[in-house]
DNA sequence: CCGCGGAGTGTTTTT
DNA sequence: CACTCCGCGG
């Protein structure tokens, strides 16, 4: 007990202490609430309360899965801890209690593509696929389904302010809608909301709910301000017995709104409960005052709430944060890797520095220039390898093996042979639907004749993969290979690019024979997804150097480097244009701005460059909004290093006084040897 | 009915 | 500028 004392603040104290009934702990950035819980958690097993009955709830696999580790190296039985993500917990109660709901407990995750595929589907049915008026694409309409779904919204008021000039169409999403939720239950398939919509709904049976609550006596839900309606009414649902819930967030690093998330939430958790403790936290242990003042100056800026203003406890510092202009994105990564590869020589290791930037995309000069000088970096967020459609392919055909029922991923493999397109591939999808197993599949469906015309010839290779894969669907490791055996010729028919591709399905084998059953193979790739592998540095990396870290601000939450650079601070970047029309996306973007300055403990750089291309024409880019007011440019260093000069060339005298030695057709001579 | 080629469009963040 | 949708030829 001494010894917590020692090592955690007053607040911080409390909150490990408190281990009863509802606490809200409102914790600033590098407060130290990761320290909070990993020490909770281990206050609590060193108290007697059983491992298995923590529940631990946070935003990403990753965060849970630090908390733990660290918590476990004080004391092994904190591995016993039950935790995850919102979507992960809701999988592995749903598998057990779906069938309370009268759903199957084997069902098939659809991710984001494949829900807008089966959307696209349920459109064609309900006539919503209108060839005269332009009717909104699939992704739209499921981006209006599911945002509709999360903030508990209807579908009018979804359209009426993200599209409204869909409007038209609202009575015809709210049939889609209906008709989407059908036809997932009748196909045994959840989308991403469904997970949290029908985990709630189990938590609303009474029966179901007491069981949960005697098997989590003690709930933890960290980054509470990112969570949507449906997350906050489980995490009340999970305490409605016990009343043991602990929730931590920090309202001025909500980011996740644009996928339904609000930080009222947070505000609204101590009027669900009686008597509801709140801690503060509010030292910041992480960074030094210098960089602080960054964040802070910004969030002054905005006409908002955030009573918060962060203090150093820390007194030394390294440097004051410096804004850096560039030329253009080259110059801009160029001189981001000369600065790594200095604080590197001057001692600090590449894994202790990390890269930001708001979109994925800005990031593609900098790798370029980091592979040039053979550096290991890892890029987390961005576009996900298992979102490419390579591996999607892949994946659908290890997919129909567990799940026979899984249309979206028979029809995928079906219009890859060719000659069989998409009228074909339904004609042979809905006879599958009929079928009972994969053996009838084969059997049957695919047993010879030629009733699908002309592709019947090339059906006999998927039957010949389906035969083997049968033998070994209990070996996810053997079925790839399988898989990939036949897949590959497809592969390099579609992509031309395929040898480039090929490299994620390495990954994805590498990933497969780790798994001892399929459906968790699959349950993981659509839920918990992995992060795309460290990037191959050409033939020697130094000494198995620990790899830099590039990443959107969005995945870089919760985390923390002695050197964070902060690139493309440019208005229409961060602030991304897609939120310029609205004062509350703007609001969450100068939150994301706070986060990504706040990762970083003693350095922080800033820097953008002027030289942008939109559109194919360059234009002049302006400065970030945020960074563009006087509270914020006086706490920087500023560096024009790279002025936006013209280009010297302008300077050279022309060409008058030389005599022309060609004309077109003695120029086109001299090249290829010929007269037009 | 497949598949190719041209036109057009919108381009973020994540489970 | 990459991907999707549409229209046409085979």
């Amino acid at each position: 007990m001494e010894d917590l004392k020692r090592k955690l603040n007053p607040s911080q104290y409390e909150a490990v202490r408190t281990m009863d009934g509802p606490v809200l702990v409102i914790a600033g950035a590098g407060s130290g609430k990761t320290r909070a819980i990993e020490y909770r958690v281990l206050h609590m097993i060193e108290s007697g309360i059983r491992p298995e009955s923590i529940l631990l709830l946070t935003f990403t696999r990753k965060a849970s899965h630090e908390m733990l580790t660290r918590a476990t190296k004080h004391d092994s039985r904190c591995r016993r801890v039950d935790g995850g993500t919102f979507h992960s917990f809701a999988f592995k109660i749903l598998k057990k209690y779906a069938k309370v709901l009268g759903l199957s407990n084997l069902f098939s995750i659809l991710d984001e593509s494949d829900a807008a595929e089966a959307i696209h589907r349920c459109a064609v049915k309900v006539g919503l696929v209108n060839k005269d008026k332009k009717s909104p694409k699939k992704d739209t309409l499921r981006s209006v389904i599911s945002m509709s779904v999360n903030k508990g919204l209807s579908i009018v008021a979804i359209l009426e302010k993200e599209y409204p000039h869909f409007m038209e169409f609202a009575k015809e999403i709210e049939a889609l809608k209906g008709e989407y939720t059908a036809y997932k239950i009748h196909k045994n398939y959840m989308d991403y909301d469904d997970l949290l919509v029908y985990m709630k709904l189990l938590l609303e049976v009474d029966e179901v709910r007491k069981k949960l609550s005697d098997k989590y006596r003690y709930v933890m839900v960290d980054e509470y301000q990112d969570t949507n309606m449906l997350q906050g009414d489980i995490s009340y649902l999970l305490a409605k017995e016990h009343k043991n819930i602990m929730i931590v967030g920090d309202d001025a690093q909500s980011i996740y709104g644009f996928r339904g998330s609000s930080h009222k939430n947070i505000m609204d958790f101590p009027g669900k409960f009686d008597n509801c403790r709140i801690i503060t936290l509010e030292e910041n242990y992480r960074s030094t005052q210098e960089i602080l003042d960054v964040a802070n100056s910004v969030l002054e800026n905005m006409d908002n709430k955030y009573s918060k203003c962060l203090m150093a406890t820390r007194k030394e510092s390294v440097e004051k944060p410096k804004l850096s202009f560039f030329k253009n994105v080259y110059d801009e990564a160029a001189w981001i890797v000369a600065k790594i590869k200095e604080l590197r020589d001057e001692g600090l290791d590449v894994h202790h520095q990390a890269v930001l930037f708001r979109s994925a995309y800005v990031s593609i000069p900098l790798q370029a220039e980091l592979s040039k000088n053979g550096i290991q970096y890892q890029v987390f967020g961005g576009l996900k390898f298992y979102e490419t459609a390579h591996v999607k392919d892949l994946l659908a055909h290890m997919k129909v093996v567990l799940n026979v029922k899984d249309e979206i991923a028979w029809h995928r493999m079906l219009t890859l042979i060719e000659g069989i397109g998409t009228k074909t591939a339904d004609r042979i999808t809905e006879d599958i639907m009929a079928k009972a197993s994969l053996e009838d599949v084969i059997g049957k469906t695919l047993s010879g004749n030629d009733k699908f015309g002309k592709s019947s010839g090339n059906l006999w290779k998927l039957k010949a993969f389906l035969k083997s894969a049968v033998s070994c669907r209990a070996l996810p490791g053997s079925l790839y290979d399988i898989a990939l055996d036949y897949y590959l010729p497809l592969m390099k028919e579609k992509f031309d690019d395929w040898h480039i591709r090929i490299n994620d399905l390495e990954t994805l084998r590498q990933i497969a024979a780790r798994y001892d059953e399929l459906e968790q193979l699959l349950a993981d790739f659509a839920i918990e997804p992995p992060d795309r592998g460290v990037w191959k540095v050409e033939p020697s990396a130094k000494h198995e150097e620990k790899p830099l870290t590039l990443s959107t601000i969005h995945s870089s939450k919760g985390l923390e480097w002695d050197s964070v650079f902060l690139i493309s601070l440019v208005d229409g970047v961060l602030p991304s244009s897609f939120a310029l029309d609205s004062e509350e996306d703007i609001e969450e973007e100068s939150r994301l701005f706070y986060v990504a300055v706040t990762r970083a403990k003693n350095r922080l750089f800033l820097s953008m460059s002027h030289e942008g291309s939109r559109g194919g024409i360059t234009q002049f880019n302006k400065i970030s909004r945020f960074l563009d007011a006087p509270n914020v440019l006086g706490g920087l260093d500023q560096k024009v290093i790279f002025e936006p000069i013209e280009d010297p060339d302008i300077d050279l005298d022309d060409s008058d006084g030389i005599m022309p030695v060609y004309d077109k057709n003695s120029l086109l001579k001299r090249v290829t040897g010929r007269y037009s």
